[in-house]
RNA sequence: GGGCGGAUAGCUCAGCGGUAGAGCGUCGCCCUUACAAGGCGAGGGUCACAGGUUCAAAUCCUGUUCCGCCCACCA
């Protein structure tokens, strides 16, 4: 099945079964091999440019990012096919903080060693390995999934042209005075020692306690008693601070403090700003090196700022006795001397919040240092102005307000990571004659090459990674170097990411573009929701609830599955196919902003491949004798029913794509091949092919393999594998060698047939109608049964009459009539139509008390329709409000209705008079 | 402390002014030569709760309760 020769007229037999193992591979293989999907930027075509979210080299892809990677590519192939020059960039991102801390963990389990013993140049070598192993399994994975990206384009945020995007836009920012270097308090990790940026650190709430600790003021018996949370910090205390209104301790401001244990004095001051005199005793113990609030404070009074911690915060020599004790041990030991001494007034629960670092979960320890920033205030003008003027638009658009709000209230953004994997910063620092660096000192010269006079050396940080990926628009299309493609494919036609990285990045890409490109860089973001499990939880490693896309595509046994996954599947994941995950990622997007990715709906979509594909094979074992001439055939009216059908999903599937409703896309897709095709067209034509008349059958063909065609063009976007494979395989001349580069169906008014779908309508009515009884009284499938249509109209009649074959056929009746009404049959299970009554007269053959309580069920449900249209109509205002067209349908409804009781009645009553 | 999202059939979700739909699961009957990963039927919901607006509310407004997320330097 692999080795179908492309564009062979040949239908070669079709497995039983869609297997999608070698249908992907083989399709993946040749769509790259071909080119299918490199952009040429100087073709005449409109662009439709995305840029891949780069994901993180730090391991493989998870759901989040099949689910990125399928909406993008589901638009990407859709405008392809549409005629637009399609561009989808592919990368990955070097995640500075988060792949050296994964290398630094591997080094660490592998060889017991950690980065400072490798030395830095060792060290990101070994990253560099490590990046092309994970690099190669991602781009692996996406293949998989089926993304047409265009790999000849591939960028990785660290790769030498990404390296001199970097570098410029540094260079201009610092020359424009939006890069500066400062001395601050910034988020400090001491785990991965590192500065992080606001966005980086999360905030947490635990049960902690809240301790109450009495200082003795100097030349007084008063004890001013404050309450902390970090006890241990009052090591690095410079003050107390009181409200200066306060009455209670307003004659104290001035004094000084003895601060307990290290028996140093401090001042006692009043600030308003730092202090509520309401909350808790109404003091506070001023840290100004370690916490945020209290910096400024000291700012504003001049105090001293007393660093206690080391990098790894660890006291350090300022702390006295407890130099050498780790945060934790120095809080338990600074506590216990408190108590000792009497000045430990209080100890009672309470919730803290906390602020940890993002990536290593240690709580992060607020540090002076310096540091670069990025001055955003003027950027985020620029990208709130483009917003505000409508040249962004967020989908869903409610995401707009939190970008206002973040961005009206945006801080400086520290861009310098004490890390070895990134960008150096592109400062030089002069080295004195005795070889020494003063690196606090501002003789440094920011370059885009270091100085070539005098003995230089580049500062040691790296930038922080969303640096990069900021410029990925523009640098991944060859920024700075004026490309073809640059001029092309900017601005993007969109960005599409998760909602989790509004700020991190989109942000971020918003700004640089505008920056530096003098326009936005893409007119709509759109904003995916999280994939979670089936409970709603977020998935993580800890949790061992991460479902790996791969095993869900090819299958997995359950001892290779994560534990929970293995508890609900213990057979293990049977493969689905990579169509079947899009599919159903595609489906599951119109949610809020969690998904709940359920594998038994992945198992859905899998079966609807599986009868997608059947359909065509039963459509190859029909067409063996069938030519594409070219020749339009005339059909009967099924024929015009199922194109008129198909045409409006045509036109349901490319309006909701246009709306991003990937759902309603999928869903009416999903209804008419399935529903429409497969159920009933399909059957129905199995006569025309199976019979005498040579029209007939040349009509059936024909629809069947042009209905085919344009659906398999309709789904490609969504289930691009199977769509292609059996496209390949279709009898009918293509204008291309691939599906995934064929024009997509658009909408065809003269394709729609109201006259037809009115037609047959009543046909399938009666087929159903039948079947409810057939199988409500028990009547065997393959009992040759006699159906009888009474019906007032003509027309109805004769419709009925000219498919009494489809219908014999498809209720399983031996033989049927459409007559004018006439009396009833004695013995006869009925059902009411609109405009006809249906008998079935029964020898024997039905369960009368069945009938009779089917029939009460129906008149029940009837009565109850017929009750609240008709307590409705009786409403003068509702009759004198409503739009007319509302009130007149209800009243035909109830008129209807009204008529369907009456014949539900007489027939109920027909069957009563019958003896048992 | 602000802001946002969700609450609809046993499960996963559509619908978002004219009194409810799908897939899976359940229950019948069928191996009808495209498909048992199937066919044909059936059952199943006071649309979280309480008010309000409206002729009409799952759908709009207000409030409440749960679940989840984001932002925020109250010790």
């Amino acid at each position: 099945m692999t080795d179908v020769k492309m564009g062979s007229l040949a239908a070669a037999e079709l497995a039983k079964s869609y297997e999608p193992a070698s249908v992907e591979a083989h399709w993946s293989r040749i769509w790259e091999e071909r080119g299918c999907f490199t952009a040429n930027p100087n073709s005449a075509r409109e662009p439709y440019c995305l840029v891949l979210p780069p994901p993180n080299v730090t391991g493989s892809l998870h759901l989040g990012h099949a689910l990125t990677a399928t909406i993008q590519d589901v638009l990407i192939r859709w405008k392809r096919m549409l005629g637009f020059e399609a561009l989808w960039v592919p990368g990955m991102d070097h995640a500075g903080i988060a792949t050296q801390m994964v290398v630094e963990r591997e080094l660490l389990a592998t060889d017991g060693k950690s980065r400072q013993d490798l030395g830095r140049e060792a060290f990101t070598e070994r990253v560099w390995k490590w990046k092309a192993n994970y690099g190669a399994k991602i781009g692996e994975q996406h293949r998989r999934l089926g993304a047409s990206l265009d790999w000849s384009r591939e960028r990785f945020t660290l790769d030498s042209g990404l390296s001199l995007a970097v570098r410029e836009v540094f260079v201009r920012l610092y020359e424009e005075g939006l890069i500066y270097r400062a001395q601050r308090l910034i988020h400090w990790d001491p785990e991965l020692l590192t500065a992080l940026s606001d966005l980086e650190v999360e905030n947490e709430e635990r049960d902690g306690t809240l301790w109450s600790i009495a200082y003795p003021v100097v030349g007084s018996a008063e004890r001013l008693t404050v309450a902390t949370t970090r006890p241990e910090t009052m090591l690095g205390d410079s003050a107390i601070a009181v409200h200066p209104e306060d009455s209670r301790y307003r004659h104290l401001i001035g004094k000084t403090a003895l601060l307990p244990l290290l028996e140093r004095e401090i001042p006692i001051i009043g600030d308003a700003e730092l202090v509520d005199p309401t909350f808790g005793t109404g003091v506070v113990k001023v840290t100004p090196a370690h916490d945020h609030r209290d910096y400024a404070t000291g700012q504003r009074h001049g105090l001293p700022m007393i660093n206690i911690f080391t990098e790894r915060a660890v006291v350090n020599e300022n702390g006295g006795p407890y130099a050498g004790l780790d945060r934790f041990e120095a809080r338990e030991k600074v506590l216990s001397d408190l108590e000792a001494q009497g000045f430990l007034v209080e100890a009672k629960p309470y919730r803290i919040p906390l602020a940890v670092s993002q990536r290593s979960k240690s709580p992060v320890e607020p540090r002076l240092s310096w540091q670069w920033y990025v001055r955003v205030a003027p950027l985020a003008e620029a990208a709130l102005a483009a917003v505000h003027r409508g040249d962004i638009r967020f989908v869903p658009e409610g995401w707009t307000n939190t970008f206002y709000a973040w961005m009206n209230n945006i801080h400086d953004w520290c861009i310098s990571r004490q890390l070895w994997w990134g960008h150096q910063i592109p400062a030089w620092y002069p080295v004195d004659s005795q070889g020494q660096v003063d690196w606090t000192a501002s003789t440094f010269v920011v370059a885009r090459e270091a100085p070539s006079q005098g003995k230089w050396i580049q500062d040691t940080d790296v930038l922080d990674t969303w640096f990069s990926s900021a410029l990925w628009p523009f640098s991944a299309l060859g920024w700075p170097s004026e490309t073809e493609d640059l001029k092309r494919f900017y601005p993007n036609a969109l960005l599409e990411t998760g909602h989790d990285i509004i700020f991190y990045w989109v942000a971020r890409m918003v700004m640089m573009g505008i920056h530096f490109m003098g326009k936005p860089p893409f007119p709509i973001v759109y904003l995916h929701a999280m994939v979670r499990d089936e409970k709603g939880e977020k998935m993580s490693k800890t949790k061992g609830n991460v479902i790996d896309p791969l095993d869900i595509i090819g299958g997995a046994p359950a001892k290779a599955l994560p534990p929970a996954i293995r508890n609900r599947y213990p057979e293990g994941l049977p493969p689905m196919g990579a169509d079947a995950l899009r599919l159903t990622l595609a489906q599951s997007t119109q949610q809020g902003r969690e998904i709940r990715l359920s594998i038994d709906r992945v198992a859905g979509s899998r079966a609807f491949c599986n009868k997608l594909w059947n359909a065509a094979r039963f459509a190859m074992m029909n067409l063996h004798d069938w030519k594409p001439t070219g020749e339009p055939v005339r059909g009967g009216i099924f024929d015009a029913w199922i194109t008129s059908r198909l045409e409006r999903t045509v036109e349901a599937v490319n309006q909701s794509l246009e709306g991003f409703d990937f759902s309603a896309a999928t869903s009416a897709a999903y209804q008419f091949t399935w529903g429409d095709f497969c159920d009933w067209y399909i059957e129905v034509a199995k006569s025309a092919l199976q019979g005498e008349d040579a029209d007939a059958r040349r009509a059936a063909q024909s629809t069947l393999v042009q209905c085919l065609d344009r659906t398999l063009r309709l789904l490609h976007p969504f289930i691009p594998f199977i769509t292609e494979e059996i496209w390949q395989r279709l009898p009918i001349s293509k204008a291309e060698e691939t599906l995934a580069t064929s024009a997509y169906p658009i909408f065809l008014a003269m394709n729609v047939d109201a006259a037809s779908e009115a037609q047959v309508a009543p046909v399938l009515e009666v087929v159903s109608a039948i079947r409810v009884i057939r199988s409500e009284s028990g009547i065997h499938p393959a009992e040759r049964i006699f159906a009888v249509v009474h019906a007032e109209d003509p027309a109805m009649r004769s419709a009925l009459t000219q498919q009494t074959a489809v219908i014999t056929r498809l209720a399983g009746l031996g033989e049927f009539r459409a007559i004018a009404p006439e009396s009833k049959p004695r013995l006869a299970a009925s059902q009411v139509l609109r405009g006809a009554e249906l008998f079935v007269p029964l020898s024997g053959i039905v369960d009368l008390s069945e009938e009779r309580n089917r029939l009460q069920r129906e008149l029940d449900r009837s009565r109850a329709e017929w009750g609240s249209l008709d307590r409705k109509l009786s409403n003068a205002s509702f009759v004198a409000r409503a739009p007319s067209e509302i009130v007149d349908r209800d009243r035909e409804r109830v008129a209807e209705l009204a008529g369907r009781m009456k014949k539900i009645s007489a027939n109920l009553q027909n069957i009563s008079e019958v003896p048992e």
